[in-house]
DNA sequence: TGGTGCCGGTGACAGGTGTCACCGGTGCGT
DNA sequence: ACGCACCGGTGACACCTGTCACCGGCACCA
């Protein structure tokens, strides 16, 4: 029996795919959770070999989950199920020691399999997600561009942005300057998204 | 037999549901769709007696198959199962003729409750939703506001946003005044998110 | 030891944005 | 016939943005 936990914010999501994985003669449901900063403290009680993880989750975001596993150095492996086929979300959960990335557009009968091949010890990836992150290359951004960028998402001024960055409204300017020439956007709004878009957030 | 039919543009939870909704004894899922525009010519082949309607969908919204639906003068009745509970949505989506209004957060075990009670003919809202949607009052928003605002919420300069709806550029700067203090925001693309937020676009 | 890259900042400049006043036209209710 | 709301537009104004040049400081690496 592969012992799985469930970790994603949507009740009805998550229960669906428990009912999906317990069809499965090999597979057991053994935990399931609605929040990132929940899971660590589960797997601990509940020593599941797989753990399926959401990205977008309240609390801590999935890949910061998969960090978090492999540093407790609990013996459990990660597969992420997500929403966004992120070039850079892939990149970040590989790095983050998961096993697999999966995109929630996939096929249901293709879970399973996912989850049977990730506790064998296999790496699973999306391949067109796996191209398109080799072509993407890496973030090109630097670490305060992607401060300026996260508070430009939702169409913040550049004081408002100085102000909660303690930064200067020049430097401001000058960061998404930078950041507007980089991803080849028009403004700084549209380069937050395209930033969003390619996972470099 | 509640004969159901799925809409849902991610296979997974698409899939996902249906393994939930199978394990019922009175419930069976005769039909999935992947596409809104898909929905009105499977109904007519598999004359399911509830529809489970996501709202973001390519092809058409599921507010508007609800529309299409009822439009046909159809026998089936719409349960929209969406992720985002935005009070706008609810209101649209009754106004389109659905039955039912369920958020993705909704623990698992009650979704088929609602499908039975929707089958039996009676109104199944969200509570919370139910009270926010009343409180928020109706859309202040006119038809030329919400366009602007659409073309705004990527943060598109004026001039694009006048070219793709063929004005010019200062009434495209006079409707995203009007918006921007109708939604209290400070600029358009604020107040193209919060437009979103409350589903008013 | 100098080169390179990121951080933080300043100043200046052209052009974009948000606001306001105001115009004519249309449709709708009274 | 009138008010009223929405559509589409113009012109003007203060202010904000995006760009560029340039500064010092720090860390890292050859």
């Amino acid at each position: 029996m592969i012992r799985v936990l469930l970790a994603d914010d949507q009740a009805l999501v998550r229960g669906a795919l428990a009912a999906l994985l317990d069809l499965e003669r090999d597979i057991e449901v053994v935990a399931q959770v609605g929040r990132g900063d929940e899971v660590v403290a589960t797997v601990r009680h509940t020593s599941p070999d797989v753990c399926l993880l959401d990205i977008e989750m309240p609390g801590l975001d999935g890949i910061a989950v998969a960090a978090a596993l492999r540093e407790a150095g609990l013996p459990t492996r990660s597969l992420m199920v997500t929403t966004f086929g992120r070039p850079g979300y892939l990149r970040r959960a590989m790095d983050a020691g998961a096993s697999g990335f999966v995109v929630k557009d996939t096929p249901a009968d293709e879970l399973a399999e996912a989850v049977r091949r990730v506790h064998a010890g296999l790496r699973v990836v999306d391949p067109t997600l796996a191209t398109e992150s080799l072509i993407g290359g890496p973030n090109p951004l630097t670490d305060r561009e992607r401060d300026v960028l996260r508070e430009a998402l939702d169409g913040a001024t550049v004081q408002r942005i100085a102000g909660r960055l303690y930064l200067s409204p020049g430097t401001v300017r000058n960061y998404l300057s930078s950041a507007i020439g980089k991803t080849g956007a028009d403004t700084r709004v549209e380069a937050a998204r395209a930033a969003e878009e390619n996972g470099w957030l």
